[in-house]
DNA sequence: GATGAATGAGTATTCATTCAT
DNA sequence: GATGAATGAATACTCATTCAT
């Protein structure tokens, strides 16, 4: 299993110069936090500045408007996520030949994945229904999570799974939707409770 | 099983004269299109006018500000939503006294009627996270779906199910997210495909 | 001394039954309480409505506008202040001989009432910068007002004041500033004193 | 005589390069010319920013709002008024010893400065009723005028004035009434004939 | 005549973006 | 290249006034 992410290609004010570049990291570490924390609308393009130490100036010599800055943490983002999501799948049959533990331990360490940028996948949830660049760069890389699944599907119940495509988006759907549930109410409720039905049911799903 | 969902009160102000009632339900059927649409944000108080054939002091004189528009829109989506869903979950036994059968029918039905207002649905669920009086509103409505659910199991489960609110939960969310992306892919899916996946998830979860 | 205190012409939608007029007191009385209270700019016309318990159409139906109110309280309230004024004035000499205590009692007697409607006072004065109309109408009054002085100073000094106008002028406006003052600080001043000094001025500058 | 007059500190958002430095001072004297012409009320955002020659986002990258302008201006002008005043009153002994003549070159030198901005006064002695801030701006530079009166009367007449006090209100106060009305009536009125007998008041009241 | 719903021009303020320094 | 001052279109909301009922 090897990897196979690609980029997608996305043009922006290419920064040479090592300053340059360290810059631009600064602008879209704030704008990444200001998005998750008050969202897109919200967020203005001086308040990013700021959080930078950049003047606006700067800010606009790198991107163009505040819709690049969006769309550029979204395609990091969206990679990064993918690339761990699927070392995470591809690792697993390495590690763990019961199907049943490994769920567990898949969904386990999924959801503190989630958790930890709870808020600016909402956002970019949102986001999608509202842009169609968004919605493109989200779906290549959400299809290439539903790729990982279907492999280890595949690897794992030999080719006998029938329609593996239908199962990993349901199972992956399933999944952002508990788990957004769970971050939102996350001070509320017993998170490894939820953790153990949400499991179960995917085990029960996958095995009989 | 009878039905006890109650009117959580929100003040607004209170039209008398049958016009002014009219006028406000053309508010509101203009508003709800435009925050489905755009989203809440980029729905201004002119295009709401607008689109109700409304003048902004019209509006104006009707509402206390956006927000509240928003508000009064969740309030009574989210009410007629439970109410709805109830209704579906209690008839169901009368009905159907196959599960499996029983199960499928109503995640049909239920993703009709979320396909409906799927936009709607979404910004919803986004605005929830910004503004605590929606959170509330929509959580209460949301508890009373989630009791819906769990009077299902204890009835059909005579009491056995161990742990039926975080059963419901699950489900509850599970459906959530199949749905919402359902929803955004209604062109590029086999929408019966996916339903019959999910249903036998949620099958194999409570029959197993 | 006879009263000669003249109408000043100005039109309005002048009622003729009972309870129009009635009406038409209400909301003069309403309007008068929000000016003062809250000045002219931010009394509102439904404001002045409701207070007066009339809808905004009645108001509408009894003046043109909203100057037109303000216009006709100052009138009615600068006539009862003359007046008031003047039989205060030509009332003295028939009680007090002494014009240091006529001095005395005058004084007081304006300062109490002064501060009845001190609030309206200073709208009025501020207002009179700003409109022609309403400068002709106070001007009027207060002219009418200096004639009371006048007559006052050559009554007692026999016609010996050399230039009773430039005089009473100076008392009459002096007595605006101090009495504003007081009105504007009643909260922490030793009002008694205060009047007992300016009292005093005047005195000298009569009688010396 | 020694000035003690303290700067009374109030936050604005506060420019540092020249240019911006420049544009506060436009904007200012647009604010002030306008306030004073048509009053705080009627002078909008736009008008000061048209007058001055910046963009409202200029002015608003300056200040944070319409309040905060009035303020300011009231601020410099009540100090630099208060400043002038004193100068005034300190210098007088060193170059009038009869009495009678300061009052007399005092009165004149007042009325001419109030004359400049007698607008401006009025809309302020206006604006202090509504506002607390105002106020007590205001009543701290009045309050420094008043000492500067007190100081002299106490100089003058080696402390042999009883409540010098109150003295000095009663004549500050009159002084602003008597101003207020020549400066409304400036084309009407015989100015110098007005001065003189208003300072033959002060003096025969401080004298006698 | 009375009512109050409807109108829409007007106001304070924000913010993405540009450009002189 | 960097800076942040300047721009002005856009937006929420108000209120004097009109007019259908």
């Amino acid at each position: 299993m090897k990897e196979d992410c690609i980029k997608s290609g996305y043009s922006t004010k290419e920064p040479v110069q090592k300053r340059s570049k360290e810059t631009r990291r600064k602008i879209l570490a704030a704008a990444k936090e200001l998005f998750a924390e008050i969202g897109f609308e919200r967020t203005t393009a001086s308040l990013i500045a700021k959080q930078a130490g950049v003047s606006i100036g700067g800010l606009y010599a790198r991107f163009n408007n505040k819709l690049e800055i969006f769309l550029t943490i979204l395609k990091e983002y969206a990679e990064k996520t993918c690339i761990f999501f699927r070392e995470n799948i591809d690792w697993l049959p390495e590690q763990e030949k019961d199907l049943a533990k490994a769920i567990d331990t898949l969904v386990r360490g999924l959801y503190y994945t989630h958790r930890l940028e709870g808020k600016l996948n909402f956002e970019i949830e949102k986001f999608i229904m509202m842009n169609e660049d968004a919605k493109k760069i989200y779906d290549h890389w959400q299809r290439r999570e539903d790729e990982g699944i279907i492999r280890y599907l595949n690897y794992f119940f030999q080719e006998k799974v029938e329609d593996p495509e239908s199962t990993a988006i349901v199972i992956h759907r399933a999944t952002h939707g508990v788990f957004s549930y769970m971050y939102q109410n996350k001070d509320s409720i017993d998170e490894e409770k939820l953790l153990s039905h949400f499991s179960a049911m995917i085990k029960k799903y996958l095995l009989f």
